[in-house]
DNA sequence: CTGAAAGCGCTTACAG
DNA sequence: CTGAAAGCGCTTACAG
């Protein structure tokens, strides 16, 4: 067994209380008190309880993370970012992998709440009216992480999707590209999906250019599906000249079906991402794509909540900046 | 405040004594009674404290894994495997990021202590004397994943990286080269560093290629180092046909470099991975590597340790299979 | 079949 | 300056 405040107290000859005092620096004890009980605890090693003290304050120091899917590079980047700031403040993290199950998700809620997380941040799903209710259950702060909510206040961080989209499009634009198409996410999601198609059409019609169904393809942000988008494309759109793909993996499987086709990137065909991921960089060539600052978005997250938790203020969203990372699949058409 | 097991008593008329032992299918009690509890803790929406139970049971259903780099690929697909099965067997788990920082890992560990974890995965990094003093100091079951150590007997789960390295280089042997140069990982790194450079010299030995030290260069698994180093190979021994590196990373990186200096692969140069990441079939040329299953790792690493919790036992280490998997940069040479 | 009580390792009024 | 005591929300002998 290791040591308990009882087993310092003892060898010190003084009371539990004084030592629990002398721990936190309460004051209210001679120095030499003081002394004796450091010592003591040096000596038998002693380790605070954790478990002991959040029984007691009802605060464990421990926040839960929601992601869809832990092992994607979008989850571990934000994850880097809230584990960091968390530890700093001495918190600690638990993650969950909700794998976009709804059951799962309920049951990690419930195992989150038995354990009696001080807070919970949920990421790149939508709160849906059930999670809601459960977490209003817990009465525990909840950060949203490029998500959004209209169930009541619940604060978010994250980029403006819309905007972001808009802007890479009028990047487009702004080379030459006039035919351009989009390789949307999952249809029908409300934050990295429809925002991002929205974006899309409204900097079309900015310059006049008339939105062509044809022009817009749908996958699930993952590598295989841009592929397959990007097939469908050339098949029913080869005059396009640039294809803007809601995220970096979707973007690189298009680059992968264009230079399968025999084609080039970005000599024949233009295309622009949207992330900014590590393997960003890595693909040949580097792809141009909107950077949406991840770990900077997971700190932010983190220290949103803690100062939730810490204060019972509520805290405010939060709109990062994104921006355009110029790097070579972008070709300017003269 | 939410109901405690006390509230549920009280409202139905029992003992907090009686209420515990339904709640854990005990046994002991009337049936007439089970239902009045059920039914109390039904109306009441009460949720046992899991502090509570584990400062009596002194078992807090919950792990702790280290990560040198949380944030990177290698790391969150063991993430994934370790957090899926620690999950199904009702535990969560706390990351921590080490960052390779000595005193972080210190500090993490003496969190994770205080925090009661039932046991701990610290993984791809060497378990120095310094955290398994503390680790041994904490009585907790500890696995390694992609490490090893010479203290005591930590139970490890891995890949033979001797042999993995050696038979990747006999591929490339069988594909026809004599001319295969290595990018190494970290110098010295005891476990994926020398093993794999080993394994590279031995395969070399028996098709009685003698080692030409400009054949060898150093990186540090990032893609970054990986082209720096393709950079040197092609400036010093041109000749090289194949290039083997000790991470995707670096492979990929190696592959950038080839590509800006117009020259082609597999044609020109063919290169091969390690590890298999998920980006590994995402550039292109898809690259052909030597395949861990991270993923697999971690759910055996987190298998053994709950074994260990649950059981007292150790735990045997455990040797996974790894595989070449083909794809597209290595040609054969004729 | 059921309850009173001790105790897990702490913190925090309260009293002196 | 210091200690005795209550209590956090549970589990588990022990007794009946």
């Amino acid at each position: 067994m290791n040591p308990t405040i009882k087993d310092v107290a003892q060898k010190a000859n003084v009371s539990i209380a004084t030592v629990s005092r002398v721990l936190h620096n309460l004051g209210g004890y001679s120095d030499k008190t003081k002394q004796k009980v450091d010592q003591t605890i040096k000596e038998l090693g002693y380790q605070p309880n954790a478990i002991a003290r959040g029984l007691i304050n009802k605060r464990t120091q421990t926040i839960g993370v929601m992601f869809p899917d832990v092992s994607s590079a979008f989850s571990s980047d934000l994850l880097h970012g809230i584990d960091e700031f968390a530890h700093d403040r001495n918190y600690s993290v638990m993650v969950c992998n909700t794998d976009q199950d709804g059951k799962r998700t309920l049951k990690y809620l419930q195992l989150l709440r038995e354990k009696q997380v001080d807070g919970i941040i949920f990421s790149s799903e939508v709160l849906k009216k059930e999670y809601y209710d459960v977490l209003e259950n817990m009465k525990v702060p909840v950060v949203l992480v490029s998500s959004q909510t209209d169930f009541a206040n619940v604060p978010y961080v994250k980029v403006d999707d819309y905007q972001a989209s808009y802007d890479a499009v009028m990047y487009l634009i702004s080379k030459g590209h006039r035919k351009i198409a989009m390789i949307s996410g999952t249809k029908g999601d409300p934050i990295a999906g429809t925002p991002r198609v929205e974006g899309y059409r409204k900097a079309l019609g900015a310059h006049g250019i008339s939105f062509d169904s044809r022009y817009l393809v749908y996958g699930d942000f993952l590598y295989e599906s841009g592929g397959r988008a990007m097939e469908v494309l050339l098949r029913k759109a080869p005059e396009v000249t640039a294809v803007f793909a809601a995220s970096d993996e979707m973007a690189i499987g298009a680059l992968s079906t264009v230079t399968k086709h025999g084609m080039n990137v970005p000599e024949d065909i233009s295309i622009m991402g949207y992330d900014d991921l590590r393997l960003a960089q890595m693909v040949t060539p580097p792809l141009t794509t909107v950077r949406q600052p991840l770990y900077d978005i997971g700190k932010v997250a983190s220290e949103k909540l803690i100062y939730m938790i810490e204060s019972g203020k509520t805290a405010k969203s939060q709109i990062f900046n994104h921006s355009i990372v110029e790097r070579q699949t972008v070709r300017t058409l003269t």
